[in-house]
DNA sequence: TCCCCCTACTTGACAGTGTCAATGGTCGGG
DNA sequence: CCCGACCATTGACACTGTCAAGTAGGGGGA
């Protein structure tokens, strides 16, 4: 089972140059450098660059699906949401960085990963269906769902790329802020 | 005054560029060759690669400004401003895609393009400081501000990098969502 | 034992990129 | 007339992703 270390020691790497640099001065050579190979072997557990960042997605949908089941799975579902989309953004980088960034990785065309993204948006989906009741419409429920997303995928957005941080203070507040936004969006 | 026509020929095809695929094959020697000038020529507008987002989120964020100020003096200017949000990022995918992108323009570095950055955000709180009243709290300002602004930013984003383009159905429902999701989430 | 193939990797090459450096024209003002 | 400021050009460099071919080694049949 263990796949070829290679192909793990790269995807680590990778992630954690994402992480601190972004997803746009990743080299493949580099990583083959630090990791004591030829430029051209990364090449074989991976197609091609994008091959990658595919991985990547991967990997973070399905952590990041986990992560939004537990919060589902809470009292205050809709706030734990909401800080479980945030936390995961700021715990996970590398991987957010990559998930929602169709220039690099194309959901749509790989059958794998879009079976986890949408399992991942399911989650919200159901919750809301819960939450708003049996009557509700389906375009309500497609607005609350969207409004939660948007919401959730804002605040991280803004946090980890944004001028969010700069403009809103110390990080030491980060955990109220999110709690504020959450209960102030999500009072029912 | 008027600006080299080179200056502006760059500028417009390189935001034509990322509007239709992203920032990152952005090449300054294609656009270059596109204008039918040397590869070199470009570099004299634009001190490096990265001078040229700078100038595109200069640009992008006083639209921006304006949009909002606008948004900002219409009655039920909360739904009005997060439509506002939404639809210049759509109207100008070039634009946003920078504005926000801090490993493509650092805007903290640059004192003119922070100003106009922080007049976009002023015009926001402003509104939420008159919203709330005389007597809201600092911590309930921010709070409420930024989850306007992450609703916005990340409705934006996910409609235009994202998967909700797909998620969501045909693009004619597209501002029938917006609104629906505006008055959804900001009913006071 | 030999042989063969498969996997993992290396080496070498190529076009394309951002960027530094030096060069060449083409104006208007002294 | 010349000279410097501006704008653009040419040439080179290191670096990137990627294609193509070659190589070490090991496991399984004959």
């Amino acid at each position: 089972m263990a796949p070829s270390n290679l192909r793990e020691t790269v995807l680590r790497a990778s992630v954690d140059f994402i992480a601190e640099h972004g997803a746009d001065g990743l080299s493949f050579r580099q990583v083959a450098a630090a990791a004591g190979v030829s430029h051209q072997a990364p090449y074989h557990h991976f197609a091609d660059r994008k091959a990658i960042f595919q991985a990547i997605a991967l990997e973070g949908f399905t952590k990041f699906g986990e992560a939004l089941r537990v919060a589902a799975a809470s009292p205050d579902a809709s706030i734990a949401l909401l800080e479980a989309y945030v936390e995961f953004a700021l715990a996970h980088r590398g991987h957010f960085r990559v998930m929602f960034r169709r220039d690099l990785c194309d959901i749509e065309n790989d059958a794998e990963l879009m079976v986890v993204a949408d399992a991942s948006f399911d989650v919200l989906v159901d919750h809301v269906r819960v939450e708003l009741g049996e009557k509700a419409s389906i375009d309500d429920i497609r607005a609350r769902a969207t409004s939660m997303w948007s919401l959730g995928h804002g605040l991280a957005t803004l946090l980890i790329d944004g001028p969010l941080e700069d403009k809103i203070g110390p990080i030491k507040d980060r955990r109220a802020l999110i709690h504020a936004v959450a209960v102030q969006s999500m009072r029912s």
